[in-house]
DNA sequence: CTAACCTACAACCAAATGGTTGTAAGTGAG
DNA sequence: CTCACTTACAACCATTTGGTTGTAGGTTAG
């Protein structure tokens, strides 16, 4: 996953009304105007979230007549998983005692 | 996790920089200074990315001596994952054809 | 002791964000 | 055909963000 998909993505999670938009998109396909009614903001707004959601591709759009059905992308949700498991697996080697006290020394000759 | 929680945690992880520093830190402690030194950036910037991070508690901060180390928090790394595989589980239920069927008939009747 | 180093934090700035209203255009129901 | 519905997008506003410089306080090395 590049540099600029994960800006993308994690800045589309990053806000409470799109990720509960993820979860009503996950189980069904919704059109934006059934979305906007669910929300005490304007129109225009949920608009732009989907549209954030959008550009992270972690929703498609499809149309059906006037409207346009709103799906959720599980391979991008994917993707942003393995990222954050690589991290989780990197980090989990530093856990010991020894690493520490390993740490101590390198701190101390660095640079 | 809560709402909250997640904004922090995912608004965090939606910088690269900050993300970078994720890498250097889960690996081993870090100085704050020897991080802003590997940073085209002023200190300044690399201290509020890294309480940005601390606000999310995706690093911790202890003291030795002069310097404060940043290391790595795996435990909100894990439930941050965790958070993206409940997404992904619910979507997959969706893939298939005969619920995109059952779709159709339900925005059809639906509100 | 003193000078160098490390961290913290305030003040400031430009750009992006999340929200609004308003306008325009396509589609479908009756 | 016409009117109501759905989407798109522009313009605007307040707040947040990521960056800067500057100042101040602690700690340690020499």
């Amino acid at each position: 996953m590049s540099d600029v998909e994960a800006d993308l993505v994690f800045h589309a999670l990053a806000d409470r009304t799109r990720r509960d938009i993820m979860g009503k998109v996950g189980e069904r396909e919704h059109s934006i105007s059934s979305l906007a009614r669910q929300y005490e903001i304007s129109f225009a707004a949920v608009q732009k979230h989907v549209a954030v959601l959008e550009r992270a591709s972690l929703v498609t759009k499809r149309v059906r007549g006037r409207e346009k059905l709103v799906g959720g992308n599980a391979e991008t949700l994917r993707r942003a998983s393995r990222l954050l498991a690589r991290y989780e697996q990197v980090w989990r080697h530093r856990d010991d005692a020894i690493t520490r006290l390993l740490n101590e020394r390198d701190e101390r000759t660095e640079s």
